[in-house]
RNA sequence: CGGGGUGUAGCGCAGUUGGUAGCGCACUACGUUCGGGACGUAGGAGUCGCGUGUUCGAGUCACGUCAUCCCGACCA
């Protein structure tokens, strides 16, 4: 095992306090007063804008538009699809009530048993049931199809266990549910949707991903296939972090939304649902994160460069001339800038302070440097500084800004691929991966051997992954004969 | 839901055999500072998670309860 590897396990055992305190220092989030809520703060929040406007951009681009549904789902609507209802009943938050009133002694609030719903409403979960239900009302002919529909929202799973940003009770994301005439086309759309995300994971985020199919036990509940995109985070770990389902007609038939085809004849219309969420966040931290802080790529940091001046009390309002002429140009690029020119902070105060944060660059600007025409640039995912001319400093930063998004994406990709794994032998792969990474090993198929391997080593079958050429071979648990390699890790 | 922690000022914590509520950071004012998380002086801020009990007296002891964190089962 990479020397490395042994060092963030040992960083891993205390991993969890790391990324949640570098969370709540970075003020990204924090845990809110509500039982695995999540408080996501304006610098935080930023980041989760940029994220929703490119994939917007990227959605529209292949037909899908935003819509909006309600968030309370009647529970029949729940029960119509078996798997479905079986997935998530267990995770559901319930409205039985609509109405609070006076307590007898007048110092409270009780809810009122006069208030009783009829029917109780569920706090959406995630909302095939409730698009479905209305889709059926949209779709009479093979005209009407396909609907391409994403929304942004929020969503409630009570989980037992949460954690910021990976698993919090309520989290943002976006759901999108097509439907389709053929069977093919909306087989298609599920993988053209993990393929935008996996372009968003890599191109913005600069976060690899590997794309898979997921086994039946992983599968999404009511899904026939589950795509998914998996991450590697530094410590080891996969992290899901998006899918994109094949429903087949499972809920076409639940909530009977038939059309009519070119022949004439009733069909049942065919389904996908993909989301990413708040999630991404979590992947985004967890994957380039130093012990200085955050470490953001330039094409989602909200602040992709800050401007710190140093001098004394005189020389400030030059510093601030010289200043506000590279914001204007920067600016004019495209590139978002703050010039914190505070003067209740000392600078080395600011540097830790937008390191924390994750800034990509930082420009000192120096009345000493500036007497020889020069500025301090550092790069945030090197540290390395660098005195470089005020002359063409904007285009300097604009290829540097490039740089880093190409270089911390490589980093990432280099870690990664320094730890996948090729492994037959099960006892050697037990012990391997303890310590993390991602092993390809044949599988029977069977579900029994995953079951093994996850009580043996809690490990599990992350995908089937599509980017590595596949061999027969035979299965590392069982000696039975495997048609592939499969992806496993442990994960988030 | 099982096992283990932790709840005391905004944050991080100390608080001895039960006896006046403390420290660091942050905050406010003034001054000196300012090229890698400054310093001095003065100041503000706390129903000790909540409830019940034991006691002359509870942050401290007992019981209960709630919240939160970590490890499992569940999950994006």
């Amino acid at each position: 095992m990479a020397k490395e590897l042994k060092d963030l396990t040992k960083r891993s055992e205390d991993y969890s306090k790391w990324y949640n305190e570098l969370v709540v220092k970075a003020d990204l989030a924090e845990q809110a007063d509500v039982r695995g809520c999540m408080v996501i703060k304006p610098y935080g929040y930023a980041i989760w804008e940029k994220m929703q406007r490119q994939l917007d951009d990227m959605f529209k681009e292949t037909g899908v538009q935003n819509a909006y549904f309600p968030l309370l789902i009647p529970k029949s609507f729940l029960s119509k699809e078996a798997e479905h209802v079986e997935g998530f009943a267990k995770e559901c938050a319930v409205v039985t009530h609509y109405r609070l009133k006076t307590n007898e002694t007048h110092d409270g609030v009780v809810v009122d048993p006069a208030a009783k719903l009829e029917e109780e409403l569920i706090i959406r979960p995630t909302s095939e049931t409730i698009i479905w239900n209305t889709y059926k009302n949209w779709i009479n002919s093979y005209r009407d199809l396909p609907i391409l529909c994403n929304q942004w929202c929020n969503v409630m799973r009570w989980e037992m266990r949460t954690r910021l940003f990976l698993r919090t009770s309520e989290f943002l994301w976006q759901e999108g549910h097509t439907a389709h005439a053929t069977r093919e086309e909306a087989e298609e759309r599920t993988k053209q949707m993990i393929n935008i995300y996996a372009k968003f994971a890599e191109e913005y985020m600069a976060v690899p991903v590997i794309q898979g199919v997921k086994s039946e036990t992983e599968r999404f509940a009511g899904a026939l296939d589950t795509y998914t995109i998996e991450a590697m985070m530094q410590d080891g770990k996969a992290l899901q972090s998006g899918t994109s389902h094949f429903l087949g007609q499972n809920f076409g038939k639940a909530f009977d939304v038939q059309f009519l085809n070119k022949e004439n004849k009733p069909e049942y219309a065919w389904a996908t649902s993909w989301g990413v969420s708040t999630r991404l966040m979590g992947a985004l931290i967890m994957t380039h994160s130093d012990d200085n802080g955050l470490v953001l790529p330039p094409k989602l940091a909200p602040i992709q460069v800050v401007i710190i001046p140093i001098g004394k009390g005189d020389q400030m309002a030059m510093l601030d001339e010289k200043a506000e002429a590279i914001v204007n140009n920067l600016k004019a690029m495209g590139i978002s800038v703050k010039y914190d020119n505070a003067d209740n902070k000392r600078p080395g105060f600011k540097f830790a302070d937008y390191e924390l944060k994750g800034v990509p660059v930082r420009l000192v600007l120096g009345a000493r440097d500036l007497e020889q025409g020069l500025v301090e640039i550092m790069r945030r995912d090197t540290l390395e500084k660098e005195s470089v001319s005020i002359d063409g400093i904007e285009e300097y930063i604009k290829n540097l800004l490039d740089d880093i998004q190409q270089n911390i994406l490589k980093k990432a990709k280099d870690f990664r691929d320094s730890h996948i794994y090729e492994c037959d032998n099960y006892e050697e792969f037990k012990e391997k991966v303890k310590d993390g990474g991602f092993f390809l090993c044949h599988w029977d198929g069977t579900e029994e051997t995953e079951a093994k391997i996850k009580e043996d080593t809690q490990a599990t079958i992350r995908c089937v992954p599509f980017m590595f050429e596949q061999t027969e071979g035979v299965d590392m648990v069982s000696g039975k004969p495997s048609k592939c390699r499969v992806l496993i890790a442990r994960a988030y």
